[in-house]
DNA sequence: CAACGCTTTTATCATATAAATAAGCCGGCA
DNA sequence: TGCCGGCTTATTTATATGATAAAAGCGTTG
């Protein structure tokens, strides 16, 4: 009847995000269910956010911890409070959407195509900068870094080893490769969403060959030093996905139309 | 001796972050007060970061709120926590830097051109690739609140207007105008380093002309629905203001060096 | 209609207990 | 002697509880 976490909650898969840091921790457990209630929409209807003394009662835990748990929400931009006027869930436009933990919400729970959209958007922007930046300044360690995880993308090819922790392996080392501390922020969330990004719209049954030898010719600009050719490659790269996941919302949003156009 | 806040500490002028919302808030000047101190590496030297009860004898505030404070701070990335263990200060690279509040500390508190030019790095991917979504699906009200912020631009130009704001509003404007939250969520951070970029590596004495038809025609683009071509003027625009920041890095880093290669 | 007081809710404080864990202690054994 | 295993202790955060202060909406009243 109430599907919210009661206190014996014990979800016992705890590996991603920041917060996963410390394993079983009450605070930490209603930040997490606190987040994906929220952005799910559980308190965006009539009846808005729960006074402190209903949270706590509904969670079986005492006043102080709510208190602490709202307090990482507020600073994640998803909740605001005041006195009098109790605590309420802020409009979406403010949530810290590049935060791992609320990115990570929104995709488990909240799936859209239009995010997933709008995320590859923003990848087809920031990934072809790191690729090109990484041309310039990666370090052997680094560009050593890239091939590795091309290997493992070849291997994977022949199912030698696991495709999207290996595609996965890739996109981050390029970031890390760029030097630049923007786009390796940007690492926790593309590993995020191409976790989704990949599983959903698929195509891994087999993984193309093409596919990877796209991969590899990106990782071979990048080890010549080539930083127009590594940008314009990797545009491409993710120019594809971008395609297929535009592909997958037109025919979700109007199916009919597909034909009757 | 000691330069941090005591409990007094009534620093009149909020209007920034999205912390800002509450006005005078104990909990809230802590955090920036904490913010700051860890950004600027109060904490990372011998001794780290204090016991909760330290801090609490610090701020003259409870425990209850202290602890509170380090939660937001914990949620942003900059501590973490283990009984018997203490409280310490993250390694820089699980900062938040995406998080607004972070990103203003760092750049107010403790600027560095090198820090600055990895955000416009960022910048120079990001908002050519807002620059092309806009050309291509910006509402009439967003097309009117980008040559809005021309017409300001020009009017600076002139003196009858402020050049710093105008600039700011432009490229929030074609940010707002491109549609995607992610690109929009940049906006606070983009605003907040633009402050600084502009006013640092000034070049504003008396706004150049040049420089606002250079914008005025990122603007008649994305009015064109050309999305080439705004995008790759708005690429040209920034990397003129990377090519400035980087000048000056390199003068800073190696000034003697300079003339003797 | 303005000022006052009432009420609700968060903000802050104070104190106590539980749980985790690093570090020391101690005894025994090779 | 020297090392190692488990036990004890001490420190620090985690959690609980209850009380007071301050903000802010709302109605009442002069």
């Amino acid at each position: 009847m109430d599907d919210s976490a009661p206190s014996g909650s014990k979800s016992g898969h705890r590996k991603d995000g920041q917060l996963a840091a410390w394993g079983s921790n009450l605070t930490y457990n209603i930040v997490q269910d606190l987040g994906i209630a929220i952005v799910t929409g559980r308190y965006s209807g009539p009846g808005g956010f729960p006074v402190e003394s209903e949270l706590a009662k509904h969670y079986g835990a005492s006043r102080s911890i709510l208190r602490e748990a709202v307090k990482m929400l507020t600073a994640k931009g998803l909740l605001g409070a005041r006195p009098r006027q109790g605590t309420w869930v802020e409009p979406e436009d403010r949530w810290n959407l590049l935060d791992p933990d609320v990115l990570r919400w929104l995709l488990e729970r909240k799936f859209s195509l239009r995010l997933l959209t709008e995320f590859i958007e923003m990848r087809l922007a920031v990934e072809p900068g790191a690729a090109a930046l990484a041309a310039r300044i990666a370090t052997p360690a680094q560009k050593a870094k890239i091939v590795h995880a091309i290997d493992r993308m070849i291997a994977a090819s022949r199912n030698e080893d696991d495709p999207l922790t290996s595609d996965i392996a890739f996109h981050v080392a390029v970031l890390e490769a760029s030097g630049n501390r923007f786009y390796m922020q940007l690492r926790e969330l593309i590993e995020t969403a191409l976790r989704f990004s990949i599983r959903r719209t698929n195509d891994y049954k087999g993984v193309r060959l093409a596919s990877v030898m796209d991969h590899k010719r990106i990782c071979d600009a990048i080890l010549a030093g080539d930083a127009d050719a590594a940008g314009a490659l990797m545009r491409v790269l993710i120019q594809e996905a971008l395609d297929l996941v535009q592909g997958a919302e037109r025919a979700t949003l109007a199916p009919e139309q597909v034909s009757s156009t």
